[in-house]
DNA sequence: ATGCATGAGCA
DNA sequence: GCTCATGCATA
């Protein structure tokens, strides 16, 4: 059942703003670990899902750790939603596309200190546009966090969808994308462009905003958190599949920019931030976890359940079961193939 | 690099 | 209400 028809069109929807900071650290490899706690449990589960259940899971989690009856020391619900002052279209909506260049590319601001980080950002984002600029320095390891809110579009779908052959027609020569995206390949593009971005001194960040700028219909920008993935192989197939195309496009413009350096670097970007992360304690997440080897896919009354006993709202408890699943569908092909 | 979250599209 | 793509915030 799940209806995974994973056909579902890539409908990236719209991006609001472009959070900025370099975070090139050695980047150790990301693993995921499609967790599986409690293997042992898995017998007679799909039964009666009840207090038993619960109580076990708890125990199991409980356990697992201090081994005392006792479930968590403290109350978690530390869901605070700091969300507010800048009222940087955070939430809006529909914001059509835009040009970032044309909005707020850049308001100088007197953070020099970051320059070097400000430099690449324009750099980059004027990779497409104009031309490159040396990247000499190029990426420093700061977390300068400066966003500059960029009203971008959505990222409409565009894209090539988890379909392999679209304009491969002309048989067998690998055409600028060669969607032929056989896992192998995709692992390998990944790791070439990690490689190759690195080179430019370009960061994660840099790119997701620098995709606007190539103009391709359908295509904005994209956060440093999903380059990373793709750059990870920490991203679903198909996404994997949809991203290679655009991002493969970019590194070519970076790279033919880049040999033709125009030099022309400046401007900076300034910034402020916005709101907080719900956090859910080690102790309810061990819990959460325990149930998740139990039944992954709890129903709402379940949900509610879980969420009581563990003090945390339903709807944090369901997020997280779905994000423990998607997880768990995440790719990392070594698993999958 | 990753955790929690949103929102679109679908059933 | 789920899946999926993606993002902000954060470790």
């Amino acid at each position: 059942m799940m209806t995974m028809n994973g056909k579902q069109h890539f409908s990236m929807h719209q991006v609001l703003q472009e959070p900025k900071y370099s975070g090139l650290h050695a980047s150790t490899e990301g693993m995921r670990r499609v967790c599986l706690p409690a293997p042992q449990l898995q017998g007679n589960i799909f039964g009666g899902f009840d207090e038993s259940l619960l109580a076990r899971a708890e125990a199991l989690a409980a356990a697992d750790i201090v081994s005392h009856g006792k479930s968590h020391p403290f109350k978690p619900d530390v869901t605070y939603h700091t969300m507010s002052s800048v009222p940087c279209t955070s939430n809006s909506s529909t914001v059509p596309i835009s040009h970032p260049s044309t909005l707020t590319s850049h308001h100088h601001h007197h953070l020099n200190q970051s320059l070097e980080g400000d430099l690449l950002d324009h750099i980059s984002s004027s990779l497409s546009v104009s031309g490159m600029g040396a990247p000499d320095s190029s990426m420093m390891t700061t977390q300068a966090h400066q966003h500059h809110l960029q009203t971008m579009g959505h990222l409409h779908q565009a894209m090539a969808m988890g379909h392999p052959h679209s304009l491969s027609v002309h048989n067998g020569m690998s055409c600028v994308n060669d969607v032929e995206s056989d896992p192998r390949e995709l692992e390998a593009f990944a790791e070439r462009f990690k490689q190759r971005r690195i080179k430019l001194g370009v960061t994660q960040a840099d790119v997701g905003s620098a995709l606007a700028n190539l103009k391709i219909p359908g295509v904005g920008s994209l956060s440093q958190s999903t380059i990373c993935r793709f750059e990870s192989l920490t991203l679903s197939h198909n996404n994997m599949i949809a991203l290679k195309p655009v991002l493969q496009a970019w590194l070519e413009e970076a790279e033919a920019a880049y040999r033709e350096k125009n030099n022309k670097p400046d401007l900076f970007n300034g910034n402020e931030r916005k709101r907080k992360r719900t956090s859910i304690a080690a102790p309810e997440k061990r819990s959460l976890e325990a149930y998740f080897a139990i039944q992954p896919r709890p129903s709402s009354e379940k949900i509610a359940a879980i969420a009581e006993k563990l003090d945390l709202k339903k709807n944090v408890v369901r997020v997280w079961f779905c994000n423990q699943r998607q997880k768990q569908k995440r790719m990392k092909y070594s698993a999958v193939h």
